[in-house]
DNA sequence: CTTTTAGTTCTGTACTTGCAGAACCAATGG
DNA sequence: CCATTGGTTCTGCAAGTACAGAACTAAAAG
């Protein structure tokens, strides 16, 4: 099973760059986000570290680095083919979605702050501790509500 | 009506730096953390810009800089009182509940660029591209789903 | 007019990050 | 055994940030 680094069109191209754009949003660094939307874009979901470095025109240390912080991160996984040393690198699409959750659960530690400054405030602030309170109710809601949200979608498909 | 530079406790200030912590984790530097932790937390809800400074023991270059920014990003607003020249700082709390809704607007990007990367796909992959869709579907449903959340929040204050 | 108040802006520095390039290393192939 | 493949790790530099400190300014007070 021999491997054909895959050429990639001018679209292509550019919508990995857009698409590099809209991930370094949130989070992760110009190249790890190009290589998450190399792997997204490119028509062979399985690439080599060489393909890799050599599409996104990257050195290997930055390549070497760039997998493994993704790694660590769960974005992105590697298999094996039998007889082949080397390995192939491909995102883990599953990722994003408990990357949402947890971005929530975030909003569960809003919470719990919120609350905690709101049991030490004084009450000569009534106006300001009753918007605190409408906040915290707001995240507390949020955090309950959006699990539900989830199972819902599942039970959908 | 003279302005008293509130005084902190210890637990204040503690609470003002784990409450920092957390704000910083979504974005904003130490500096702009911390001044939003420190509207929070304070007994008086209304701080001009000297008492930000030198309760959070920043240079009026900092200080300056981080109410500016924070009132660009919408975080914090002033107030200006009858007769007194300077402003008067304060959070605005209800930049939360928008911030929360514009970041799952970026569901509604994502989906919309997951729906251009599989129009674009091969169909010698079908495994990533079902995965694909799905995680598109989604990330549709929240973004759909999550405005009625919302609303429903609202109705039920 | 001079001084004070309430900031802003500018300059410089220390720290952090993102990468390239080269040296390095471990496993396989000849 | 030596060479090649498939990476990793180590410098080192370029750029970006986060401030402190000092100089500056506009408005009000004296």
């Amino acid at each position: 099973m021999a491997h054909r680094t895959p050429k990639l069109t001018k679209a292509q191209k550019e919508l990995i760059e857009r698409f590099g754009v809209l991930c370094e949003q949130d989070g992760p660094s110009r190249a790890l986000a190009r290589v998450m939307a190399l792997l997204m874009v490119s028509p062979v979901v399985e690439l080599p570290f060489d393909d890799i470095g050599s599409l996104l025109q990257l050195s290997k240390s930055a390549t070497s680095s760039a997998l493994n912080q993704l790694m660590a991160l769960g974005k992105v996984e590697y298999v094996t083919h039998p007889g082949e040393h080397r390995r192939y690198f491909r995102i883990r699409l599953s990722s994003w979605r408990t990357d949402v959750l947890e971005r929530l659960q975030g909003l569960g530690a809003m919470a719990e702050a919120c609350k905690e400054v709101l049991a030490q405030r004084p009450g000569s602030t009534p106006e300001f501790n009753r918007n605190l309170e409408e906040l915290t109710s707001f995240f507390d809601h949020m955090h309950r509500e959006i699990p539900r949200l989830i199972a819902k979608w599942e039970k959908g498909r």
